[in-house]
DNA sequence: TGGGGCACTTACCAAATGGTGCATACTTGT
DNA sequence: ACAAGTATGCACCATTTGGTAAGTGCCCCA
């Protein structure tokens, strides 16, 4: 078993990379994020944020009930808290138009629109793999190509 | 006041926009999902899996050691999780290298390497925008300009 | 007068998510 | 012998997240 030589090249017990770099448009500058897409993440983070953020950036200001419409499966609980987050996070523009049957809309602050640009690939290569995707999905979901 | 144009357009009982087309670039054509993003965001839901892909995409493969060590404050169990996630998807591909202290290593699959690249405007974004989302995240944090 | 819509709000609950710590099997270094 | 490192597995627990269902105040329509 050419005992002196198991290892051949990088050894265990001495690390070959100490720490990868983030660096390539990763620039860690504030304290608190690894890089830009820790904090990107970081604000995006929740189930119905970015698809919030992208239907947002699709038609001009939605009512809050043309939203729900649009983002399906989306509870009134979830939307409003997301919403709610978003709009905290100076990503979307709450608009109350104080009317008597509740009238309020929803649209992208300059800031929610340059993140849902950065949107667009995200949403062009699920289009694109989604065969993919979905393929993933069903095994994911207990399922073999034999029924049952 | 002027109570016969309270509603001057878009009255509520009649839904101005029945449902926002959720249209460019977003083709709904497999079953499951609303739009190509919603494919995107379900295969990449969870808290690191992003991170992983972009940390895998700077460099060439990683052992896990390593990518521990780079995507910070991640625990073994996440890690590992969050890998298993991906190779199953078919994101990332492991290689054990049947060593015996333990030698294995990660890296990304084409399909892998094409979603890292649509994550790069977002890592972008993020780089950009750093100085707003920390603010964000001071007072998300219960913060006050006055201390505690 | 009753039903429905609007935009929310709240309470309660289940499930997903994530963390800690211990265990494994084996090696190398001290 | 013992600590440390390698890549994981597993049990247990706390927190977070998300969902359901109900309620609110006010309006319009039949």
């Amino acid at each position: 078993m050419t005992p002196d030589m198991k290892n051949d090249r990088s050894d265990p017990t001495q690390p070959s990379a100490p720490a990868p770099q983030p660096d390539p448009g990763c620039t860690p500058t504030l304290p608190g994020f690894t890089c830009g897409l820790d904090a990107t993440l970081r604000i995006i983070a929740g189930k119905w944020k970015p698809l919030i953020l992208y239907f947002l950036a699709q038609g001009g200001p939605y009512r809050y009930g043309e939203l729900r419409r649009a983002v399906r499966d989306v509870s009134d609980k979830m939307l409003i808290q997301q919403l709610k987050e978003l709009e905290a996070d100076g990503l979307v523009k709450r608009t109350d138009y104080k009317e008597v049957p509740p009238r309020v809309d929803y649209s992208l602050t300059p800031l929610g629109r340059s993140l849902a640009e950065a949107l667009v690939p995200l949403c062009s290569w699920g289009t694109e793999h989604m065969a993919e995707v979905s393929r993933v999905f069903a095994q994911r979901d207990g399922w073999t190509t034999k029924g049952r």
